[in-house]
DNA sequence: TCCTACAGTATCTTTTTGTATACTATATAA
DNA sequence: TTATATAGTATACAAAAAGATACTGTAGGA
């Protein structure tokens, strides 16, 4: 790796990401494309209706998420992913990756250590 | 990319990566390797005793960092990555240059808005 | 007339994370 | 004798993140 710990930039991807909710959410409109508030909430089980429009709004400040309100009564609002928002793909994709592969090296560290 | 949200395994990076001064110590032992506690402090300004041994100890548990305990008196422990911990290079890497991008974009964003 | 869907706010409490500071033991050096 | 380096621990505190819950306005439907 060439990453002068000095220069290190790492911590500006993570300011973006994490979240609690941050992930899924990317993932989510990444994956289906635009999504309506209501959409994204009833796909983030468990998320309250404060914690997903921080999180919107974060993203969207960041270029990550667009967000276009239409005037209507009731309200739309539909949540999208910038193209620049795309670019961190890589990102997660990679973190995944590394995730699944973590979830195997955590069961066979409980079966060495049976007792505890 | 073919994450299901689902079956998402995100969080599972996320969670050995997120700490305010985890990135910084995982870089510092990946490029110098092995390193004392008191090199680690040295290396890493501004973070204080408590911070760096509760990071540590939570990257060793996940086996990500290795601590070796000489019987010394002054002490001496030394800590380095695991070889299961080189593989969150990967990760580190694309977050970097990401982040690297990402200041870019920034700037660009200051100019587009010179007045606030 | 009352209820629901929608996209939020507002307020309060809890949990997690990080900071500040003082303290420990002991071999060695000045 | 006193100070220093080492790798921590203990305690108190502050700040940030997250959760719980109640509330808003209004069109349309039963």
């Amino acid at each position: 790796m060439d990453i002068e710990p000095e220069l290190c930039r790492v911590e500006d991807a993570l300011d973006i990401l994490v979240g609690k909710w941050k992930p899924i959410i990317l993932l989510h409109l990444l994956k289906n494309g635009t999504q309506r508030f209501s959409e994204l909430k009833r796909h983030v089980p468990g998320i309250t209706q404060k914690m997903l429009t921080k999180h919107l709004r974060e993203l969207e400040e960041e270029d990550v998420v667009e967000r276009v309100v239409y005037p209507q009564v009731p309200p739309k609002v539909e949540y999208s992913i910038t193209e620049y928002g795309k670019s961190l793909e890589p990102i997660l994709a990679a973190m995944h990756e590394w995730g699944t592969k973590h979830v195997l090296h955590k069961q066979q560290k409980i079966k060495q250590q049976p007792s505890s």
